[in-house]
RNA sequence: GGAAGAUUAGCUCAGUUGGUAGAGCAACUGGUUUACACCCAGUAGGUCGGCGGUUCAAGCCCGUCAUCUUCCACCA
């Protein structure tokens, strides 16, 4: 590593130009991990500072969410340790129940052409635990590749053993307290999973469909009423038609009988408040199997249920033998068809509704009535008021906004359904004695008392005569494992030194799966709060706004995106454009024939090739570092202090948005510190000291002042860019044993008892002359010209030690000062802080293009004297508004006029 | 139906107590001056979504409308 940058003194022409990150960045991870960097160590003094990963799914692969998820998290990490703690960044991987479950599942059917049924659980779960092993490993590299800090050597999995003991604990303790249990309810099935899933896994979709308007005849042959319906298919569950009590139109009709079209019988008219007056008739077929508020309303009214639906969405009826056994989008239109052929059907209208879906299977969830286990939340009410958006919350969530979603859902919490008809996950702990476990299964609820009974068992361990016992089948809900995280994943030692933990982030399209139950979780079994802090990240989208996501194709592979950039310039990127709150919108562009842009990522990966090349030319001038002393400080040019001055400000603005949680504003501030200041203005100024002839004395302070800057400006951009910083504090002899990321961050000022103040206005004065001289060059054509002689009026003679600087910022032949100097009318000026400038120009001047361009400058500013006098002519103003802002006023008038004045008389020369 | 956020240069976005609008990319002009063409210097481009209000002064505060995004609830 270093021998590369030692050859660049040698022979420049010998060394890549440009960056080659990818050598680098796997080189020192390595080097991190063999010394054992990252390791956390729960027995040191140090003040403790812990993060548990959200913890990825096992089998996923590395998408830009994670990326900036997790470089946040690094962020966090790394500069806690540099800021001395004692830092435990605890990584893990999560089983992911159906997604898992569902892979396996596939690749069987496709490899061996057999449903997991055809080889019984344990082949099946010994397969998926053969998947997990060779596909586990691949999203920890991946997180590797990014240079994530964890402590590896504890990464942990929610399927491990002592972490299924903890989450089976937790179940039987909440059974034994009475807030697990049984019931048969209405719940959302998947039938392509064959499973329940909580409401949170449901997502609605907008769908078009039709709307059908089935007449059901009055059992005494008088009439009809007319009920709209989306769902056909499910007319033979109908047990009643239910009105509105309050709908004038049905009154009379309320407790007469109708007729169910298909598979006919005779069926009530009832009155229930749930049913919409407005809605289509406002008649409502009632179908207590398969929709949940005709569960409650027949619930409510005690109605009998009639299911019609096998668990995999076909139809169940044997009786109406034209639609039994087809899928139910089938049989939908056949039925439509039935109803028309004898004449039921009024209308058909097309309709726009929501329709749930599974999250994971992404098909149509069917309302269905199943045998499941619920639990009533614990800890709700603490867990309520520990949230705030402020800082002294217990529980502090940034951004702000987030408290109200998570209110508002703690408000309204429903029983979590928490078993899954899956064989992939922690199985319940429950088990029924066998001679019984036919009648319990039918039995409609199960809870403590049947415990006392001695039908059913809970516990840790099978029961002792385990022959006589059949375990419940389902297994947990993946969450039911995941609220656990921040407390299971640790041994009483850890938990003493770490929890709680002080950040999380993630994504805010898992604060109910995951943050509030983690809350709750924690309260409950910990009696404290699992974290301090909860950030939220933006989501990532793509360049249409649409989300990420692996079905569109739109998400592009991090790990190319790391090859081709390199991990620091994709981190980098994603955090500077990150902001506190919204989205980030991913751009890229398609390349016909070639690899896609990626604009973002280029500037990160032009910052860390800036960054690399300001270290090699101070490589260029010598590669031993040069310190400063303390009299040195004091005797430095106006430039040197000016950057120092800057440097400690960027100390404080960036300690500033790190408290803020603004972590695009740390990247801005570095970006531009580094480039604007640094490179642009001091590296630039100070080029003269490296020339044959310098003043050794001015390079040594020179030398000094840039490894003063870099040194400490690559150990602030560290937890960003980890890679290269570690690299160049390296080979630049700034860290010469261990490493820049267990070295301590020295943030304070490096100007002590130094007034910077009148240096920082003399290098801004020199600074700014230097833009307005490079304008005039450019406004006459002169850029390339390096021969121009300038002349100066002014009042502060001492400026002179700063021609040399001036010429090499501008590019000039020489400048005199001359206060007697009379300008030729019409020659060129420039008036600056430091005097008016002069550049005569003999007969260089196209006359009508200056006239035209000296007219239309004049215009403009015009425009600004009006403005600006109107302003000041205003006596509210002049009473009203601060006394200083009404000085930039006046100083601007004058600035102006001045301007102004110098143009006309340069157009008058002209004539 | 309820809630949150967004709307600023061609694009992606900054703009934190109200005081003459900024960056990067793209465009245009010029430049291989020995750190960097993944670069340097310069130019152009915006009645800050519309309307109203508060104020001496509004991108920023208030009201309202429009468009977009997301979350929650949901009418079959």
């Amino acid at each position: 590593m270093q021998k590369k940058l030692v050859v660049a003194m040698q022979g420049v022409s010998e060394l890549p130009k440009a960056y080659e990150p990818v050598e680098v960045e796997n080189k020192w991870f390595q080097q991190w991990t063999e010394n054992g960097c990252f390791r956390a160590d729960e027995n040191s003094d140090k003040e403790g500072y812990s993060i548990v990963i959200p913890p990825p799914n096992v089998t996923g692969i590395l998408h830009l969410g994670h990326v900036l998820n997790n470089t946040i998290q690094d962020i966090l990490a790394r500069r806690a340790r540099m800021q001395g703690k004692e830092v435990m960044w605890l990584p893990g991987t999560d089983h992911a129940g159906i997604a898992t479950q569902t892979k396996v599942e596939k690749k069987l059917r496709e490899e061996e052409g057999k449903s997991k049924r055809d080889i019984g659980r344990d082949a099946f779960l010994e397969k998926v635990w053969e998947w997990k092993d060779t596909h586990g490993d691949i999203i920890i590299n991946q997180l590797k590749r990014m240079g994530a800090s964890c402590d590896w050597e504890r990464e942990r999995f929610t399927m491990d053993e002592d972490y299924s003991k903890e989450v089976t604990q937790v179940f039987v303790d909440l059974f034994k307290e009475g807030l697990i249990y049984r019931g048969k309810r209405m719940v959302n099935w998947c039938p392509v999973s064959l499973t329940a899933l909580s409401d949170e896994e449901v997502i609605p979709k907008p769908r078009k469909s039709k709307l059908y308007f089935i007449n059901y005849a009055y059992a005494d042959g008088s009439g009809h009423i007319t009920v709209a319906t989306t769902r056909p298919e499910t007319v033979m569950g109908d047990v009643a038609v239910a009105v509105n009590p309050k709908d004038p139109r049905y009154a009379d009709l309320i407790g007469k009988e109708v007729i169910r079209p298909i598979h006919p019988a005779p069926i009530p008219v009832i009155a229930d408040e749930a049913v919409e007056i407005d809605f289509g008739t406002g008649a409502l077929k009632i179908t207590p199997a398969h929709d949940k508020l005709d569960f409650e309303i027949g619930e409510r009214n005690n109605l009998e249920i009639i299911d019609v639906l096998h668990p995999d969405g076909t139809i169940n009826f044997p009786a109406v033998p034209e639609l039994n056994g087809d899928d139910r989008f089938k049989a939908r239109n056949k039925a439509g068809k039935m109803l028309e052929a004898m004449g039921a059907i009024e209308k058909v209208e097309e309709h726009e509704n929501n329709v749930g879906f599974s999250e994971r299977a992404d098909v149509p969830i069917e309302p269905r009535i199943s045998m499941q286990w619920f639990l009533k939340y614990p800890a709700q009410e603490e867990s309520q008021k520990a949230v705030g958006d402020t800082a002294d919350a217990e529980i502090t969530f940034r951004p702000a906004q987030w408290c109200k979603t998570y209110n508002h859902w703690m408000n309204n919490l429903q029983d979590w359904c928490i078993s899954r008809q899956l064989w992939w996950g922690h199985q319940i702990p429950v088990w029924y004695k066998k001679e019984k476990a036919f009648d319990l299964k039918e039995k409609e609820s199960l809870d403590l008392s049947d415990l006392e009974g001695g039908d059913i068992f809970v516990g840790l361990e099978p029961p002792a005569d385990g022959e006589n016992w059949a375990r419940d089948p389902d297994v947990m809900d993946t969450w039911f494992s995941s609220w656990l995280w921040p407390f299971s994943t640790m041994n009483d030692a850890t938990q003493k030194k770490f929890y709680p933990t002080a950040d999380l982030v993630t994504g805010y399209d898992i604060i109910f799966f995951w943050v509030a139950r983690m809350i709750m979780a924690g309260y409950r079994f910990k009696g404290e709060k699992p974290f301090r802090n909860v950030y939220f990240t933006s989501l990532i989208r793509d360049k249409q706004g649409r989300k990420m996501s692996k079905s569109l194709g739109n998400s592009p592979d991090p790990m190319d995106l790391m090859d081709r950039f390199g991990a620091d310039a994709v981190r980098f990127s994603l955090i500077k454009i990150a902001p506190l709150g919204g989205d980030i919108r991913f751009l890229e562009n398609e390349v016909k024939g070639g690899e896609n842009e990626y604009p973002q990522v280029d500037e990160g990966r032009n910052f860390a090739n800036k960054l690399y090349n300001a270290a090699r030319f101070r490589q260029m001038q010598g590669t031993e570092p040069v310190m400063l002393s303390a009299e040195d400080l004091n005797n430095l040019p106006v430039f040197h202090t000016t950057i120092l001055a800057k440097l400690d400000q960027l100390t404080l603005d960036v300690e500033k948005s790190y408290t803020d949680y603004r972590f695009s504003e740390v990247a801005q501030n570095l970006y531009n510190f580094f480039w604007g200041e640094y490179c642009d203005l001091f590296l630039e100024a100070i080029k003269g000291d490296f020339k044959k002839d310098a003043d050794p004395e001015a390079t040594r302070l020179t030398l000094g002042t840039i490894d003063l800057v870099l040194k400490r400006f690559l150990a602030k951009l560290h937890p960003l860019m980890p890679h290269i910083t570690e690299e160049l504090s390296t080979t630049m002899g700034y860290i010469t044993k261990g490493f820049l990321m267990k070295s301590l961050e020295d943030n304070s000022p490096v100007l002590i008892g130094i007034d910077s103040e009148i240096a920082v206005s003399t290098a801004e004065s020199i600074y700014g002359t230097a833009s307005k001289l490079r304008n005039l060059k450019a406004e006459y054509n002169l850029v390339t010209r390096k021969d121009i002689s300038l002349i100066l009026k002014t009042q502060q003679e001492s400026v002179s030690d700063h021609f040399p600087v001036l010429g090499i910022l501008v590019g000039l032949e020489k400048i005199t000062i001359d206060n007697t100097y009379e300008a030729e009318k019409g020659t060129p000026a420039s008036a600056t802080s430091l005097g008016e400038f002069y550049m005569p120009l003999d007969g260089l001047i196209d006359v009508k293009a200056e006239t035209k361009r000296l007219n239309s400058e004049i215009t403009k500013i015009d425009n600004e004297l009006i403005k600006s006098e109107k302003k000041l002519s205003n006596p509210n103003f002049i009473e009203r508004a601060k006394p200083e802002v009404v000085k930039v006023e006046q100083d601007r008038l004058d600035e102006w006029k001045a301007k102004k004045a110098q143009l006309e008389e340069m157009l008058a020369s002209l004539k």
